[in-house]
RNA sequence: GCACGGAUGGCAGAGCAGCUAUGCAAGGGAUUGCAGAUCCCUGGACCCGGGUGCAAAUCCCGGUCCGUGCUCCA
């Protein structure tokens, strides 16, 4: 079994070979703390969450990491208008990302490095490009001078610096005072008035936006590293910058063996923005939506396709993931919490078989959800068929467990799913005689082909939260 | 304008050269007073034009449309 990846710099997917065998080192962009999580800081979070699960399903021992930009001019300016301290600021917002996150099933990164507490590495690094010839220091800060290493630039991009002298058009003049020509890049910012700042070689100041990370990567994962990630649109020009900073700085490329960039969301086929007012943050959307369906909604399509968030996929997702969470609980409370070997069902088998091939293929979590939403089809018909094979429904719960749970993270906990099919039980036995009694009307009214009063008591049942079964066998009910 | 990605049945979304994707929706049947649930069955797609293959949704070339990025913007 071969695990590829697609890979933004080669534009192809790669058999994945970790620089040292087993192990393997991630960095993935994480936000910028200037506002509270929306749901594409949702999607990056758990796209590469799953990657990691994935990654150490397949046995590799994983070190993760992802940073928080707490400090820039987005949280400079709220901090401004609200006359608070701008860590007030980031450290509300990471709250913020945690407790939805949190929600949202991410597992933690072993590591949350901040820009705030690596600023005498960040420092460390803008000296050596210094030292390198690769940067000067202009009246207004520090900048990375790009005609130093031009063979690097467009590598994720496929741009060649004449494509972006022209593209940039009328903008050159208003982009960063001192720098000596508009492709330059800030390293380090020197502080205006009343900005938070830091001391430096070059003056008080804050780091410019790209050498946070790479400094904070060095930091963590060493001189090269196996997996940088983050949303699409860091692809230019940030992580570009980055590639210029680290190799430079370090003197050897690639330092990043493959680049991996999720999708952006769309609301309704527009693109999500504050200013077209299509807006959702993760607590809007978890006013209205469970938080698994949420993670469901997300992993719906494979991590790099855009995904356009609408009503019909929610939806869908509330329906299939439903499907799932009964099925699971139910299957669960018969078997009494006892799990067993699926190895040797021939349908578990095939699924698993198919699983392990559309994630080894750059985790395509949408092969994953159709070989769920099969597995919890036969589930559900085995549950049905009243032939209580508990040791059979046992393996189908491991399974799950394995696959939905463990890879994907969209089960809840055992315990929560047991009490969700215990309340159920219990909201039935509160009803029971009562719903007895009208169904024994009902069937009497039936018997008399009195219709109208039959489809009355059927109504008033529908209002009780009971559906109603007739069948063959008698008339069944559930509670919906 | 330039770069990168995408274009598959009513909708969502796989497919990476030969074999049913799948789910929802639709139609037919079984069951039913009706409805629901369940089961069985069915139809339906590969943006356009060329090219290379015994064989192309799948590879190549050209076009059209859409998305994203083009310097501090997720």
């Amino acid at each position: 079994m071969t695990l590829r990846v697609y890979d933004t710099r080669s534009r192809s997917k790669r058999v994945f070979k970790p620089l040292v065998e087993g192990q393997v080192g991630i960095y993935a962009c994480g936000i910028t703390p200037y506002s509270p999580s929306h749901i594409g800081h949702a999607r990056q979070a758990i796209a590469f969450d799953i990657i990691v699960r994935w990654l150490r399903k397949s046995g590799f021992k994983v070190n993760y990491i992802s940073n928080f930009t707490d400090i820039d001019d987005k949280i400079i300016s709220v901090s401004l208008e609200e006359g608070v301290n701008f860590l007030e600021v980031a450290n509300r917002n990471i709250d913020d990302y945690f407790t939805v996150m949190d929600a949202l099933n991410v597992l933690r990164a072993d590591a949350y490095p901040r820009v705030t507490e690596t600023i005498p590495e960040i420092i460390e690094m803008i000296q050596d490009l210094i030292d390198k010839k690769h940067a000067y220091e202009a009246e207004d800060g520090v900048y990375f001078e790009i005609d130093t290493a031009p063979e690097k630039y467009g590598q994720l991009t496929g741009q060649t610096l004449d494509m972006v002298r022209k593209g940039a058009g009328g903008r050159v003049d208003n982009t960063g005072s001192g720098k000596r020509d508009h492709r330059d890049f800030a390293l380090w910012k020197l502080a205006k008035e009343g900005e938070p700042n830091w001391e430096s070689p070059w003056g008080n100041g804050r780091p410019g936006w790209h050498i946070e990370c790479s400094a904070m990567s060095l930091k963590h994962l060493g001189e090269k590293f196996d997996i940088h990630g983050g949303g699409s649109d860091l692809v230019f020009p940030h992580h570009e910058a980055e590639i210029f900073q680290s190799e430079c700085c370090l003197g050897h490329d690639p330092v990043v063996q493959y680049w991996l960039h999720n999708g952006m969301i769309n609301i309704d086929g527009e693109k999500m923005s504050k200013s077209v007012g299509n807006f959702w943050t993760v607590s809007d959307a978890l006013e209205k939506i469970e938080p698994l369906v949420l993670r469901y909604a997300l992993i719906n399509a494979p991590y790099r396709q855009p995904v356009d968030f609408n009503s019909v996929m929610i939806d869908d997702s509330i329906s299939h993931h439903g499907r799932l969470l009964s099925s699971y609980s139910e299957a669960l409370y018969y078997s009494e919490g006892i799990r067993n070997d699926y190895s040797g069902i021939e349908h578990l088998d095939e699924a698993t078989r198919r699983i392990r091939a559309g994630m080894d293929d750059d985790f395509n979590t949408r092969i994953a959800l159709v070989e769920i939403q099969s597995v919890v089809k036969s589930l559900t018909s085995l549950i049905d068929s009243d032939e209580n094979d508990t040791h059979l429904m046992s393996a189908y719960v491991q399974w799950l467990e394995e696959f939905a749970g463990e890879v994907l993270g969209i089960l809840p906990t055992p315990s929560v799913a047991i009490s969700l099919h215990e309340e159920k039980i219990s909201r039935r036995s509160e009803i029971s005689s009562k719903v007895e009694s009208l169904l024994e009307m009902r069937e009497s009214a039936r018997a008399s082909k009195n219709w109208p009063e039959s489809d009355r008591i059927r109504d008033e049942l529908t209002e009780m939260g009971v559906v109603v079964e007739d069948s063959p066998d008698g008339t069944k009910w559930r509670i919906s």
